[in-house]
DNA sequence: TAGATTGTTAATCGATTAACAATC
DNA sequence: TAGATTGTTAATCGATTAACAATC
């Protein structure tokens, strides 16, 4: 809240925080201080308390923090009051994957849309939803109010495919593509670098047997 | 190289180096100075001089850094010059896209095995690869000498099948299951959390239109 | 040799942790 | 009221950037 600078680090422990609340409140559990929270999530009590207090007072001293209240707050700061209308670029094993995760559609992300460039893969349907020429994709984008697309074209192809999402006026892209965008910087971006992520296991493992 | 611990930072910055590299090398670049790299990839000319004397000084004053030759260092130091075993538990979608991914071959990741516990799933054939029956699992990464495990069950299943991984002796685990792990600290674990991924997205847009 | 650029030390910046007064 | 725990300031730690002597 405010117009104090919130660090990237403390983003990316929301969904954390998210994700831990929400199995507190499965298991009924109406309180929670720091000190606790700190316990099975793992980050320390304090940071827990600097993190939460970037966005307002939420506890009470001497009583801690009430948990569904808690959880609801880190909904509206993460953004899991609204839904989002996504698309999906790639009809591949990885963009047919990810159309069939139902999961995303819980939160909120609605796929209204997937998209290749393959005549052998356009027509077909994926989880209800016909794969669509990508030529289409800036006339559906600006028809649909998409915000998000995922990007899971091969790496020569993320570019380009990029350059017209931007065109089309997408907010934000969840890329898989194994390769740095080049995107206007209002655009925000995430990269999902699988192959980056392997090689940091290999980077451990190297010397071992 | 030598006993100076190497910051997580640093090792998360070198698939990147590798990335760019082999560009370069493709490019038929044959040297490079911090400053030019710096220009390309995005980190500061200092930083890159930083982070790759962590691991000796390849660099040559007033002449930078011999393309290949450093490409060859980071391939070494990433782990890229041998091979792993791997397999695949949960031939969902995201199991199965994963199976189809060839590019994890070509850095050294020999798929061996993929695995599920449903009846309908098990005996089918996912890029040549059988899935066998997930009880089977132990047997095969002993004899097998697999190093690495990628978890995408579903959420509710991956730490019982974590915890048959780490009796067999698994070294490292790459999971896709939004939960949180709880391994012995000498194996080595990679999450990709693409909820929280997400969630990072509805985070900075949850304020437009 | 002169110019360029590294390797490395020092300075800065930012994030995490500790401490404690405020207060429920 | 007394005890607990927050919100917040101060101290510490670590990572990034700047600077420059060493040297190719």
């Amino acid at each position: 809240m405010s117009a104090n600078k919130i660090s990237m680090a403390v983003i990316k422990r929301l969904p954390k925080y998210h994700r831990y609340l929400a199995e507190l409140i499965d298991k009924d559990i109406k309180r929670i201080s720091s000190k606790e929270l700190s316990e099975i999530i793992g980050f320390t009590a304090s940071q827990i308390r600097q993190d939460l207090n970037n966005f307002g007072g939420f506890g009470q001293q001497g009583y801690g923090y009430n948990v569904e209240d808690l959880y609801n707050e880190i909904k509206k700061i993460i953004g899991l009051t609204r839904t989002y209308n996504t698309i999906i670029i790639g009809a591949g094993n990885l963009g047919q994957a990810l159309a069939n995760y139902t999961s995303f559609g819980k939160f909120g992300f609605n796929l209204k849309g997937i998209f290749d460039k393959n005549p052998k893969v356009v027509g077909i349907t994926i989880n209800d939803i016909e794969v669509i020429d990508v030529e289409n994709v800036k006339e559906f984008i600006k028809n649909n109010d998409v915000e998000i697309a995922y990007i899971c074209t091969s790496r020569s192809g993320a570019q380009e495919v990029a350059d017209v999402l931007v065109e089309a006026g997408i907010e934000a892209i969840w890329n898989f593509a194994p390769v740095d965008l080049e995107i206007p910087k209002e655009i925000i971006v995430e990269n999902v670098h699988l192959i980056d992520n392997l090689l940091t296991l290999s980077y451990f493992l190297k010397d071992n047997d």
